[in-house]
DNA sequence: AGCTACTCCTGGTAGC
DNA sequence: TGCTACCAGGAGTAGC
């Protein structure tokens, strides 16, 4: 599923089709997925140029401006199926589109999500619908330092804890699973156990996670991400954990297992990762 | 405050 | 072979 890594991926490689084009038609094919009615979705979006593209957590953010006013934004999120794609008009749909935006370039930016979970909508002001998120994990405020203290402040699970947004923003099943890993803490330590020594593994690894991941454009281990450009990211070929539950770790050798934590598939290498004393 | 359960969805697959 | 039942899962919400 689209975390951080794929997102920003995603961002790079559509950025440059639509940057500077006018919106000249947009039309929902699922109502749910654009936040409101098709009617209204379209004529939020005709008329509208869309100025840049940047990420926020696991939003894209299509910053949008209008003659005579501000334009608003689109705020997109992948979820589980999402994906971005552009083709020429009149090109084959694929059945599975939710949102469709003509440019005033002859071009047409394709909405697809399998599943339906993703958003595709318009918002007058989308810094109120980003309020909430907590720092980039790639950002300037996500230090060792505050990570440590942040940690110490909350009496939480760690895997859950790390896949809020309201605490950490963009962290996902795959990289939490994978940078818990490589910080050697179970999932379910509570956060204001973990030594300051760990909290500043654990903020390192995160963000190598996280760096190296971008660098191969993402994690495809099911059929669902690929990038703008169709094709596959390369970072699941990296994976310790995830997904590799009965295989053997590849630091140690024992075999890796699969929980459930917070309605979640985990993976962990119980040697690796050892199970926090109870209490 | 923090946990669990439920909802939204569909394609894939396990089980018979 | 063909059917059904169940599962995955990000985030929002409700209830305890």
């Amino acid at each position: 599923m689209p975390e951080l890594p794929e997102v920003e991926t995603v961002r790079r490689l559509i950025e440059p089709d639509v940057v500077g084009r006018t919106v000249v038609d947009a039309v929902a094919r699922w109502q749910r997925t654009v936040g409101g009615s098709a009617g209204r979705f379209r004529a939020a979006l005709v008329g509208a140029r869309i100025e840049r593209v940047r990420r926020r957590a696991k939003f894209l953010v299509f910053e949008l401006s209008r003659s005579g006013g501000c334009g608003g934004a689109i705020l997109c999120h992948l979820r589980m199926t999402g994906r971005l794609y552009v083709r020429n008009q009149g090109e084959a749909e694929d059945p599975h589109d939710r949102a469709l935006l003509d440019l005033d370039d002859g071009r047409r930016l394709h909405f697809l999500d399998v599943r339906k979970f993703g958003r595709f909508e318009h918002v007058a002001d989308p810094a109120a619908r980003l309020d909430g998120l907590g720092p980039e994990p790639l950002g300037d405020a996500f230090t060792a330092e505050w990570f440590a203290a942040a940690l110490k402040a909350r009496r939480r699970q760690l895997k859950p804890l790390l896949l809020d947004q309201s605490f950490v923003a963009g962290l996902g099943n795959i990289y939490v699973d994978e940078s818990l890993h490589r910080a050697g803490l179970h999932p379910l330590t509570q956060s204001d156990r973990v030594s300051t020594v760990r909290a500043r593994r654990l903020q390192t690894e995160i963000r190598a996670t996280l760096a190296e991941a971008i660098e191969r454009e993402g994690s495809s281990f099911d059929r669902f991400y690929q990038t703008p450009a169709g094709q596959p990211g390369g970072y699941q070929h990296q994976f310790q954990v995830y997904g590799r539950d009965g295989q053997p770790c590849s630091s140690c050798g024992a075999t890796i297992v699969k929980l459930v934590v917070g309605q979640r598939g985990t993976h962990i290498c119980r040697r690796c990762q050892p199970t926090p004393r109870p209490r």
